[in-house]
DNA sequence: CATGAATGAGTGTTCATTCAT
DNA sequence: TATGAATGAACACTCATTCAT
């Protein structure tokens, strides 16, 4: 037991390393020896807790989902409806660093998948998860009444998902284009517009 | 006298071909021995077209954008206001194959361009003119009294830059997802909310 | 544990296969190929040893210098004078197989730092060295009274490495016209020229 | 016949280009194509007027050389004996800029030759030719009765060649360590040595 | 005569992976 | 469990050469 909280630490760190040499230099060099070099381990190791190249930077891809999905749980918890829907949002737009830095992952992986049937794959079920997430709390706010009548909630998911990965791509191509507050503003005037009153 | 090559064809035509790896295998897979296979000539008269691998992946990603901005010439020149924006957003989005394959290749360079201070660069450029192109064709619509009193324009450009690239990302990893009347839905809708009757 | 290997043999190991392959078929064929094949090794495990392919050559230059001068060293810590000039005198001289070998090298070595500043900053350094210590023997001699009264010792230095790069050279590039006793006899004949009772 | 001229003209324009690539960037980056840049001219036409490359870089030491036995020829014409070996001594050492090229030229192909044959043979007939050139003033200082009485005139030949070959290499690889009147000084002090009084 | 398109071998280097220790 | 030595393939690139025009 002891043992396996060791070695998810470790796997952690590994992962925590991927991340860095992806954010500073970019997928292409992220090499199994700079991930090595930046983790501070020996090449060797990696192949200990990974099967491959291809499961590292998988399982980091992985890890960046698994830590948004658990913020957005925490968050969402105690709310519903577009509360609940809004602070989702906020958790899956590139608002501080730590979040930059997981939409410049993203992104890096977005043009990977399309050579790589694999991580493709995975993309379209991490992708899949969020959708349902996302139209779970539309649904949500239908039946408290939040929702305009007739408001077509397949394209209201759409338009949140759009949103999520326009803005992503825009903050990570153009940092300074894409201010914190002007994602807050695209996303309330989205929401606004789920609204009874318009 | 030297055989006399037309050199533009020639370079468009290792262009295309660059494209079509691109499109099939991913960027990452996008080798000098790839291109030249698919252009079937051989790696050494690729140094004669291009100075190096960055060059030819640059000019691809410019051939890919100078079409696209010729095909929004051609089709707004005629037009004015919100229905010239219109058809440009329309050439924008990926609404058939060959501007699918355009999205393929302009979301493959997004991950490279984070680790490619040129490619950056050069990304930062391109962005910039669709933007003022967008901003121009909604400041035309604005003097001929199409949009709604008050709307920043600012806020309304970003709008539609987001949608094209919210769009294009979706497309280009769930394509079953983003049907073009989806897609065309969308535009009308947000173009709908610049008018003055809302 | 991992394999142990003793490092700096190994790296002996390759810079004499290098010596070898620059002797026998010239700096210019001495590629990272050649030179793996000589010592019966794989290209990647010389990436292991050395940073790049200068980094081998200059190495190999380097182990050929510390050779000569441990041999130097060797042989002059017991004698003082003139007689201590002679012997490190006779050391830089090609004067056997092992020396012939090492002035190839090193005239091999004269054409390529033209063009290599890298290489010529090391090869100044490393020509400079020696000029002191021959330099360092003629004042010991001067101090013993061993040496003509008013001898530039300067000049006398600089007719010392003339003669071994002279030397050097002709032995290297006409092997037959320059027999051992001959670089004898020109050695015994600048040093008596250097003595008092001429 | 002014064919022959524009010929050879075009001939020796090349070569000078060759000299400059060689004397700027070193041996090794004397390609086909450095030298046709330098020259201003398209790289097919260096095959028209040469070989192959061997047969370029052959030709420009050869040049080379000729232009050293011509500027010999003419200065050694009216005079004769030590007078004639000096002056032919003179031209044979890197006293200004030109024969500084030239050295480094020379030396650059010592290390050249070691691998190459046909380079190789090259160099020793023209080494033979200088060695009896020096050795025909030599004699004619003897029959003029200039040189001391029983001096070895094969060693005195061999000092006057490693004299040349010595100053010349270090020379190129320390410009500021051998400044022209130190050339003359050792030039001066061996003939010295030849002659009678001594 | 001269051009430059085209080829293919060869270069140094980087990389993921395997394996003995 | 962990190391790092070792491998060989793949990479971008340079080069000398050939040949049709």
């Amino acid at each position: 037991m002891p043992k396996i909280v060791d070695w998810d630490a470790k796997r952690d760190e590994i992962l925590s390393a991927t991340w860095r040499v992806i954010a500073r230099d970019g997928l292409a060099k992220a090499t199994i020896r700079s991930i090595a070099r930046e983790a501070s381990c020996s090449r060797g190791i990696l192949a200990h807790y990974f099967d491959d190249k291809a499961d590292i930077l998988g399982s980091a891809l992985l890890m960046s989902h698994r830590r948004v999905i658990a913020r957005m749980d925490a968050l969402a918890a105690r709310r519903c409806g577009l509360d609940a829907l809004r602070v989702v949002m906020l958790e899956a737009l590139p608002l501080d660093e730590q979040r930059d830095l997981e939409a410049q992952i993203e992104i890096s992986f977005w043009g990977r998948a399309l050579g790589t049937p694999g991580l493709r794959d995975l993309q379209h079920s991490e992708f899949d998860s969020l959708c349902r997430r996302l139209r779970g709390h539309l649904d949500d706010a239908a039946r408290l009444g939040e929702l305009a009548d007739g408001l077509d909630l397949d394209f209201a998911t759409h338009q949140l998902v759009v949103l999520i990965d326009g803005l992503s791509a825009e903050r990570v191509l153009s940092p300074g284009r894409v201010a914190p507050d002007r994602q807050v503003g695209m996303l309330d005037h989205l929401l606004d517009s789920f609204c009874c009153s318009r």
